[in-house]
DNA sequence: GTTAGCACTCTCGCCCCTTGAGTGCTAAGC
DNA sequence: GCTTAGCACTCAAGGGGCGAGAGTGCTAAC
């Protein structure tokens, strides 16, 4: 975009007063502005000219300037500088990091309530599976008569299990076969290649157990499904009631209700490169976001896996300071879970 | 309290009306009613009269009565006749009540999900776990060099795995021989019967690997501590602005943070009694809940374990039709998930 | 190209008025 | 002595009018 330098600088002002304030810009308020050494009247003139250009907009005729959609775009790409945390920030995050070593879907939880909790934004955060899991052991065990745990452990280092119940009575002795034809057939193998055939063939081999092999086969497949699926959790929902654009019912309303949806969910922004995205507005796909912005940082956490931790508001956001906190927040969760952390304390 | 039959029609009718249309319900509505051959001006001087009791309450001069909390819960205590579910009504909670057989804790959020939704209102759902869990059983696997399994099952039949790495080389024959000391010193035992003499003991005869008995015996503790702790999760809190009381921001905000607060949803009410509780307005101890009635069912689902299931919305609500409705998918979940349940399908 | 001046526009808050629903009281009726 | 018709009174809600204030765009001078 061919724009001045003083264009430049006055549609930055504008966007930091209203951010801010959350009030309509008046040419007076940014005169006063220290390193602008122009008149009202010449800057009424340079802001016509920015709402020509689409970056501002008027909500009605007597009313200051407010940033479009696509000025804050051009803010975001052109003019922001980037926040840079400091000290007491980076202690808080810090702080918020020392998640206590637990199952992953906790720390998606724990990270999403504290993001929400700093940001004063609801919080989303997803884990999504590498999409090629296998398994890489089984372990079968015998409760009692007819009382089984299925113990299956995945190349990504999950362990799951379940009480198996059924009404068949197996010696030890086949319960350690069909252990071991397990580890040989079934291990190392996608969900999708676990193929009929390949059931059918170790029917012939395990006739009599046949049944308990096929439960801790599905439950296999299902975990490993699991492992492939998007887990998506949400916080701080609520938080929205504290920003002036939400005070009016009318406007929360549908906005809440979306967000609440389980569904609605995954059609959240999930980007799967770069670390922080923006999505401003009508950038969003879902109707219901079409006056909020997303911010959302992507981190990886190995072994193909990775995670995405983000925030919703309203248009006028401190896309610098948010920006900086995700990046920063993502960045910790990386080390924390990521290929090279350490195992899990006790 | 002594109240004439002509009073008690009067005070049924203005709580049936009311809680039909949200309006202040005045004398010349209530003369209407087919059953009550009275004038206005009589069912004036009798509404005065229960207001004067502490039944009813006029929000101003002009207009006309709204039953107080003392209203509701007289009705509630002597007039209400319990509703009686329709064809179509059970069939829809049966249909709900098709829970695919899954993790406890996917049943009580499916369970809370589908009751928000029949009620209109935001529902709790609690999973209370028995005081005295122990270990029934442990089984220890090794995956590789200083990688291993341990999996722990309760007496509730919970089974819980954990993988742990520890920088200790054990043989086959020592993880038996440990796997043996297991289940002979710790199973049958409650977390507070694990004392630190205890460990001592196990410490003398397994010296090499105590390091990773150590580690399966606090997991162990960590399960059991876990089965005994409640489990709350709460669903539809934005069903709330569905509701006429709730169109006022001001009046919402406080309750929507409330709730979704974590640790305030276990200071919702959480009877250990009978089988469906009401709570009207200043019943409740939570300073949040004062406006706003609680309705929560409990049942029981064997081995010691309760569930309770409940909604939350203003105190004007059908208390017939929700509690009969919370009454009988109660009842179902316990059906369901209760001693006599049939073992999960797969 | 910049700026002062000015008329114009539009929102917001305020006041006032009307309307309508509902009440309590009084006096008459059964 | 209870019931009821009649009536004056009260109060919330909605609508119109008005002034203040903020901000604009245009014009003309610098």
């Amino acid at each position: 975009m061919d724009i001045s330098e003083r264009k430049k600088r006055i549609l930055r002002a504008v966007i930091e007063d209203y951010i801010a304030t959350a009030e309509p810009v008046g040419s007076k308020t940014i005169a006063k502005h220290a390193g602008l050494d122009i008149s009202p009247a010449t800057i009424r003139n340079e802001m016509a000219d920015l709402e020509a250009m689409g970056l501002l907009e008027q909500p009605h005729t007597s009313a200051g300037r407010v940033p479009s959609p696509g000025g804050y775009r051009f803010y975001v790409n052109e003019l922001m500088e980037w926040h840079r945390l400091s000290i007491q920030e980076t202690e808080r995050l810090n702080a918020a990091l020392h998640l206590k070593a637990q199952e992953l879907d906790r720390v998606i939880t724990e990270a999403s309530r504290v993001i929400s909790q700093l940001t004063k934004y609801p919080s989303y955060a997803i884990s999504a599976g590498p999409s090629h899991v296998t398994i890489r052991r089984f372990d079968l065990l015998m409760v009692e008569r007819q009382t089984f745990i299925v113990v299956v452990m995945t190349d990504t280092n999950l362990v799951r299990n379940k009480l198996l119940r059924l009404p068949a009575d197996l010696s030890e002795t086949q319960i350690q076969l069909l252990n071991r034809l397990l580890n040989a057939s079934f291990t190392g193998l996608t969900s999708e290649e676990i193929t009929p055939e390949l059931m059918n063939m170790a029917k012939q081999t395990a006739e009599d157990a046949y049944a308990l092999l096929a439960m801790a086969v599905s439950f296999a497949i299902e975990v490993m499904k699991e492992q492939g699926t998007y887990d998506v959790h949400l916080s701080g929902l609520t938080r929205l009631l504290e920003h002036p654009e939400y005070r009016d019912l009318e406007r929360v309303q549908p906005l809440l209700s979306y967000l609440s949806e389980e569904k609605a969910l995954s059609t959240l922004p999930m980007p799967d490169d770069s670390q922080v995205k923006i999505y401003i507005g009508p950038e969003n796909v879902a109707g219901a976001l079409q006056d909020t912005s997303v911010v959302v940082a992507s981190y990886d956490i190995g072994d193909h896996m990775r995670g995405l931790i983000g925030i919703v508001g309203p248009t006028r956001m401190d896309y610098a300071k948010i920006a900086a906190r995700l990046y920063y927040f993502a960045d910790g969760l990386a080390k924390f879970l990521g290929p090279g952390a350490p195992p899990p304390e006790h």
